[in-house]
Order: structure tokens, then C-alpha cells, then sequence
DNA sequence: TTAAAATGCGAGCGGATGCTCAGTTACGCT
DNA sequence: AGCGTAACTGAGCATCCGCTCGCATTTTAA
């Protein structure tokens, strides 16, 4: 729709070397993460991330060619911080106590900031997301069907599917308990615990 | 954000007679979720809907006060329709039955337009729901839980938290099913009564 | 028939916002 | 001091979009 769709590449006129813009990156996509969840999509602009960063637009602009790419930039932060709580989660030695970390791990991941994680949800499912993230999210659902594979865990007939449904639970759980403005973790980290164990335990024959 | 957000009322300059008016604000209220379902929050404006729907953006202004009145209009119809599959849902003479029929009701409506209703339940969130909007939200509730309380139905310690848990899981279950564009409405209510089910059946005691 | 009221119209105003680019600053090197 | 360049700046351009308002057309009443 906007008449520009078909640029064929943005490209920032300059890079600034890797080292020296680390800060001045950080600084805007957590600036970024603050305007999302103080006003909203719809108070998100460029301008305002800026300001609220300290830099200029200008230099916005030196380290991503749009918009998005910085909305894409807070999604990645997000989803490899989520990644990493989920990933030592998985090394624990039974199944029962790995699911257990995992379901904490994404109950501490959205209570911490709830308006922003489900802010970040939405922006998912609009944004064509880069190959990055598509591969967290990947790695994701491999950890989790990893778990439920696991021996001392309830044989499950279609694992896929399975795994998309308990992340699909989990999911609608915590999305609903950070909107309700819920701040208990263990209440809710239990609460999860039984719907997900009991979807597992329960037999699929209708 | 609009700086006139603090208008005391918003009042139309005219308001036609009701009766010719029905088939005008249903065309606008129908593009409206047409332009929402096709090309998402971004590509949702005025001049688009009016467009779409064959009338002039200023005939849209008589019967909306302003964009997000329609929205509001939009949410209202979406969620009466819910609502009124869910009624009839309720008057089944099991619990487990009534139960059944409220899960099929939601995965009937969330998989006949995923995408509206994907994208209606996030501006829900983002607007200050009207009065009537939030009733029906509220009569939901009394349903589901007044289903759940029924003596043939497992007995639940905390009923207000396992209503909205049971929403929560049902929610996210329908949802990201519509997100993966599964259309097999059969199998995903089975999948849904085997979480909501298991949920219920589990022992609360971690 | 005719006037008044009701309804519909759409050019365009005003404000917001993504993004550009010509210029300025900071700083190392000679 | 003088020079080159990497980094940063921010006024402002182009566009989009919510919404208004004066006029046109249709309906109603007399």
C-alpha cells in the first residue's frame, strides 16, 4: 500500500563500526521497548523512540533502514532472552522437573513485562519475520517437544501437534494473566502446571 | 494522542431515521471487517472502509462519531454473535454437554474469521470497551462458570480463577489455531475439550 | 407544486509521522 | 594548525489519514 513496497533493498548509507555502536544500538531498541509499552502501538514512532534514546533520528536511521527492521530488532532481543531462560530450563534431568522450568521460565518471561511481551506477540504475527527469530521460534517448539518425548513423560500419539497445543495453552495463560495485571509467579506458574499436565495425561479419545 | 480527545460528547449532526439507517451501518460495519481481515490494523482507515462499503466518508461520520466508534460498532456485533452461540450452548442438559457445546461455539467463531477475530481481540484490549461490550464480556463469564458449577462437573476449589483460566486456555488454543490456519473445526474442538477437560480433572495441589 | 427537512456527498484542512540530506561536531593524524 | 573522516544532527519534505463543512440531492409535508 505505501507506493515505496517495491524499493529493492534498504540500505543504510552508512554503518558505524560494530564495536562503537553496540551502546548507541542498545539504547534505542530499549527505548523502543519503553514507548511500546508505556503508550502503545499507536504511540510508537521513530521520532519518540529516538528522543526517549537520546539520539537523533538521523542516527536512528544509521543502524536500521526502517521502522520495522528496529521493531524487528525488539522482537529478536526479546525472543533470544526468552530462548536463553528456556534453554537452561531443558537441561534439567527428568521430564516432569524440565516442563516444570519451562513453564517458569515463560510465566517470568511475560510478568516481567507483560504489556510489552504481548505488544511484541501481535507485532509477530503482522511482521514478516527475519530468518533469525524464525529460527528461535524454531528451536523453541525442538526444546519443548524434546522434553515431552521424554521417557518418564506421558506417551503422546501426534507430537507435533502436542507441542504446538501445550505452547498454544501456556501461552493463552500467561497472555491473559499479564493483561489482567496479574503479578503472582508461583500462582500462576501452578495454575499452568495443571492445565498443561493435565492436556497431557488426558486420554485424546474423545 | 488526538488533540481533542477530551470532546465532551460526540455528537453526529444528524442522526437519520433507524430504520433507513440499518442497511448503511451494517454495509460500513461489514467493510470494516473486511478492510480489518484483508489488510490488518495498518491498512485500516476511514476512506478505506467508506469505500469499501459504497458510501462517503461523510455519511460514514453520521452514523460513527468517530473511527473508533466503529471499531467499538464492530467489537459489539463480533461478540453478540459469540455470545449467542454461547447461550444456546448453555441450555444443554449435561454439564459435560453444555461444556462441549460452549468449546464448539468458540472454535466455530474463531475459524470462521480467524483473522477478524484475531485482530478484534487485541483492539479489545487497546480500547475502552463500551458498556454493552463489556455486559456481554461479563455474561460470558456467568455462563462458563455457571456450567462449570453444575453438580455434574468436577467440583473446583477457586470458580472465578478456573473460569478464566478455562477462557484463557480456550482462548489461546482457538487463536493461535487461526494464526496456523488449521480449518478442521472438529479435530480442534477435540484437541480444545481434551486441554479444558484435563484442566478440570487435575488435582489443584501442585 | 413547492418549500423545508433529511440525507448524502467529497474536496480538502490540519496534524502526525516516516524518513532524507546538507550541514555540524568530534577526533585522530600529520 | 590544518586536514580528513566517522558519527551525529534536526529542519523539513512527502505522504497519509482522521475528520469537517458547505453544497447537492432526495424525501416528506403542506
Amino acid at each position: 500500500m505505501t507506493s515505496h513496497a517495491t524499493d529493492q533493498r534498504a540500505r543504510p548509507r552508512k554503518q558505524p563500526s560494530q564495536a562503537r555502536a553496540r551502546h548507541t544500538v542498545d539504547a534505542i531498541v530499549e527505548a523502543a521497548a519503553r514507548i511500546l509499552e508505556e503508550h502503545g502501538h499507536g504511540g510508537f514512532n521513530t521520532n519518540a523512540v529516538a528522543e526517549r534514546a537520546g539520539v537523533s533520528i538521523g542516527t536512528l536511521y544509521q543502524y536500521f533502514p526502517d521502522k520495522d527492521a528496529l521493531l524487528g530488532a525488539l522482537i529478536g532481543r526479546e525472543t533470544a532472552r526468552l530462548l536463553a531462560e528456556v534453554e537452561s530450563a531443558a537441561s534439567a534431568s527428568s521430564g516432569p522437573e524440565a516442563l516444570d522450568a519451562v513453564i517458569r521460565a515463560a510465566v517470568d518471561h511475560q510478568l516481567r513485562r507483560p504489556r510489552l511481551a504481548r505488544l511484541l506477540d501481535f507485532e509477530e504475527s503482522r511482521l514478516p519475520l527475519d530468518a533469525e527469530t524464525q529460527a528461535v521460534r524454531a528451536r523453541f517448539s525442538d526444546i519443548l517437544g524434546g522434553i515431552l518425548a521424554r521417557e518418564d513423560m506421558p506417551r503422546q500419539e501426534d507430537l507435533n501437534v502436542v507441542t504446538a497445543d501445550v505452547a498454544a495453552i501456556l501461552r493463552g495463560m500467561v497472555d491473559t494473566a499479564g493483561e489482567r495485571g496479574e503479578t503472582d509467579q508461583d500462582a500462576l506458574a501452578k495454575r499452568a502446571r495443571r492445565a498443561v499436565l493435565g492436556y497431557l495425561m488426558m486420554p485424546s479419545a474423545g
